[in-house]
DNA sequence: AATTCTTACAACCGCCATGGC
DNA sequence: TGCCATGGCGGTTGTAAGAAT
């Protein structure tokens, strides 16, 4: 049995939207409401997919959209949250108000994708996933040989973004720091506790977001805008502590965070205080 | 002025997660 | 437990407008 397609392909209108459309659709949604949509086209009187008005309402209509160009400020947070995040577009809007993931899956495809070109470091967790299983297929390498709970980092497509958490910080022997006290953790870096307040900062466009969907590899290959510039200046094929990976200052405290936990935690202790966060 | 190329963005498509039954 | 409807997501395509030739 197949599966019911959305909506019946004859008689129904495509392409661009016009005014009397779009009419049409805010006035049914604003009387009705939101949902249903696979019925709105019918009892709007829209001869139009659902899915379409859906996307249309979601993406254009909708009185919070903010309309005109992305400011620099915007583009920051959309470098950011895309190192960490890769294209979840929607997660990356979430963060933008007013901003849709269209929008913003837009101006990255078409500006800052080009602008942030060189030598691609990294690949999104899609297809690093993708090559993994080439490689298996091929028998060049086998899944089995990467621990099972470094296998839960390799997740296709990003789940629904629910809650939106920052994690609390661990210091000695995994123990918890409670937010605003001062550390006792005793870090090697040049910087300890002055890096905590400056991820504080840093990290503040993460407040809600669910750490849980960002992978390790997300974290210690995550770039700000400067940096990026730096590498393509300079682009003398990185170095540092991780690789050919350039660390950004600002995620010291994170990175040490996770690899003692990588490093002192049991597997089952590392699942438990993993969903804890 | 005409044609071609590039850019920007709206819209479409297929797939998947979730929830209700 | 499985099926189905629904909503949502990310990738891709289509096209209008502007720039370059």
């Amino acid at each position: 049995m197949g599966r019911r397609p959305c909506c019946a392909k004859v008689g129904i209108k495509r392409g661009a939207w016009t005014v009397l459309e779009d009419k049409i659709l805010s006035n049914h949604i604003e009387i009705h409401g939101e949902g249903k949509w696979r019925d709105l086209p019918q009892r709007a009187g829209l001869k139009r997919c659902g899915k379409s008005c859906r996307l249309r309402w979601m993406n254009y209509l909708r009185s919070d959209i903010k309309r005109g160009n992305i400011s620099v400020e915007e583009e920051e947070l959309i470098i950011k949250l895309h190192n960490l995040l890769g294209n979840r577009w929607s997660l990356i809007a979430g963060r933008l108000p007013g901003r849709t993931d269209n929008e913003i899956k837009n101006y990255w495809n078409t500006k800052l994708s080009k602008r942030i070109k060189g030598p691609q470091k990294t690949q999104d967790s899609t297809k690093q996933l993708h090559k993994l299983k080439e490689k298996e297929s091929e028998g060049k390498f086998s899944m089995a040989l990467i621990p099972e709970n470094l296998q839960l980092a390799i997740r296709p497509k990003a789940v629904r973004a629910t809650k939106v958490i920052i994690p609390q910080q661990l210091g000695h022997n995994n123990q918890m720091i409670k937010k605003n006290e001062v550390p006792t953790w005793d870090h090697n870096s040049s910087s300890s506790y002055s890096t905590l307040l400056e991820v504080e900062d840093d990290t503040s466009f993460l407040m809600d977001i669910d750490i849980g969907e960002l992978f390790i590899s997300d974290v210690l290959r995550s770039e700000t805008q400067q940096e990026i510039e730096e590498r393509n200046e300079n682009d003398n094929g990185g170095g540092g502590d991780y690789g050919d990976v350039n660390l950004p200052s600002g995620f010291d405290f994170i990175v040490s965070s996770f690899e003692d936990f990588l490093n002192n935690s049991t597997e089952e202790s590392m699942m438990e205080n993993w969903r804890g966060w």
